[in-house]
DNA sequence: GTTCCGCATGAATCGATAG
DNA sequence: ACTATCGATTCATGCGGAA
């Protein structure tokens, strides 16, 4: 089957328009922040922030299916030696809008900007705010998991006889299953903390987010060829991604200039699916060593 | 001169009153939390949160330093599958109140209660709100920055092997490049996430927060012979925290129970730094190894 | 005196059951 | 319908006893 990457140059709230309800399984984005990135979006003023975005959320919420999921990476700016309130009231309006806020997971950039204030210490971090439509929703928690901790190196080696007793009676009906339930004691669930570094010397465009950022919730929210929607497409980082990952995905940006570097970037891995030698394209899907 | 740790047992609203205006230079609290604690505080509802907690927030900005900070512990609960929203209402209501929100700190829990749930993931985090009541206020950037190698040096030791162990595999299985070195992190400045386990082990009395997280902050905002307050005591590990690092402080607690036992904390406290063999209190003084 | 291993214990949350 | 209670789930940590 084959993965459709839909690109539009246009405004959000516009473009938006054009795309039929329930149709997304995840929007993943991260929007041009209150008064920052003045040269390319023109800047909102944290007053009119909410007001600008809300009628871009309104037409999210037509598009996203029952069952999917809106992550939304923001953080206030500091204005005047304190923090902006438009993202505690965006997510207030959201709700009257109709959108349940279900989680807000705390992405903890470890090398975050340099720099010294007298009344303050080095943001590093962001929140990624997630809204649903409905309380039951798409969540592949199996794909996000990670090795546990050390202690329990020790414990897989002679597992007690209380955790042979829980297996077998999990186990039930089903046959097989222990080595399952095995394996998967060297994982553990993540947590809302994220914990990922900003990737610095990257290419010449440099995106707002890591690549891994958006990877771990089109893993944990959608599956192979779902559709995954960025209104701020901005570099193009959650689209690419989401190629590389099968799946479908649709990108908007109101800057032409992103809309040919991001397509470029698309065509140049769609070449090395089709040569005949997948070594390289193999090691794109799969993550640069 | 010697350290007065002034202890009250009362209402939080009532007591504050016999306080003199523009005395504290920090405040240092993790009040009960929306309908949790029912069994010692009551329990409040989350739509009454923010009025019940709002008489308080006033009387702390009348009783605190123009210098001075409000640091505030908290995080919402789950309430039908969405997050609450009574954090964000109350920091929009002391704004009202006259209250600078200046910045939020980020505390990691690295022990976060576990659990399963097929639409979330474990909470391992909490809000560290700071208020203020001017732009200008007391702050000892340099008192942080020793101690940061100092606590955090070996719990991030110990902790560095699965944290790396961890990413790697997100990264391998995402597309990121850069993994931290932690060799680096020890000389950084701190930023506004901090790093700590909650103390689960049992030591007669539970708190709610760790040592190093009052402790963190007292060094912080204030230097010696300056007022801590924490108007939500509970066991105490503010105040407790407070007359070891040789500052003034007054604590109150509607539970007499928790007076008493603090009582005796402070007491045995005192006699050790009495004792002319003062190798234990130096060892509580800078925290045990 | 080290090191290792077992164990209790958390500011939790969901879904089902009961009044 | 709406609220209160209860059982099941799950993992990092530090303490105490043992090797």
């Amino acid at each position: 089957m084959e993965i459709i990457t839909d690109l539009h140059i246009g405004d959000a709230k516009q473009v938006l328009k054009d795309i039929p309800s329930d149709s997304v399984d995840l929007i993943f984005t991260s929007p041009p922040y209150a008064d920052q990135r003045k040269s390319t979006y023109g800047g909102i003023h944290p007053d009119e922030y909410v007001n600008w975005f809300l009628p871009i959320t309104g037409q999210l919420l037509r598009v996203l299916k029952p069952t999917g999921t809106f992550v939304l990476n923001i953080k206030e700016k500091v204005v005047n030696g304190e923090r902006s309130t438009y993202v505690m009231e965006l997510i207030l309006e959201m709700r009257k809008q109709g959108w349940l806020w279900t989680e807000e997971f705390i992405w903890h950039k470890k090398n975050s900007y340099p720099g010294k204030w007298p009344n303050r210490f080095r943001d590093s971090w962001e929140r990624l705010l997630q809204f649903n439509k409905e309380k039951q929703f798409n969540m592949y928690q199996e794909a996000v998991m990670v090795p546990m901790g050390e202690w329990a190196k020790s414990r897989l080696k002679k597992l007690s006889d209380t955790d042979k007793l829980r297996d077998e009676s999990k186990v039930g009906s089903g046959f097989g299953k222990n080595i399952s339930n095995w394996t998967k004691r060297e994982k553990a669930y993540p947590t809302n903390v994220l914990h990922l570094a900003t990737e610095c010397g990257n290419k010449n465009h440099s995106a707002a987010f890591p690549e891994s950022l958006p990877a771990w919730f089109i893993k944990l929210f959608t599956k192979e060829y779902d559709v995954v929607l960025d209104p701020f497409m901005g570099s193009g980082t959650t689209n690419i991604v989401a190629q590389r990952m099968k799946r479908n995905s649709i990108g908007i940006d109101i800057v032409p200039e992103y809309y040919e570097a991001v397509k470029s970037q698309l065509n140049e891995v769609q070449l090395y699916l089709l040569e005949p030698k997948t070594e390289y394209a193999e090691a794109k899907l799969n993550g640069r060593k």
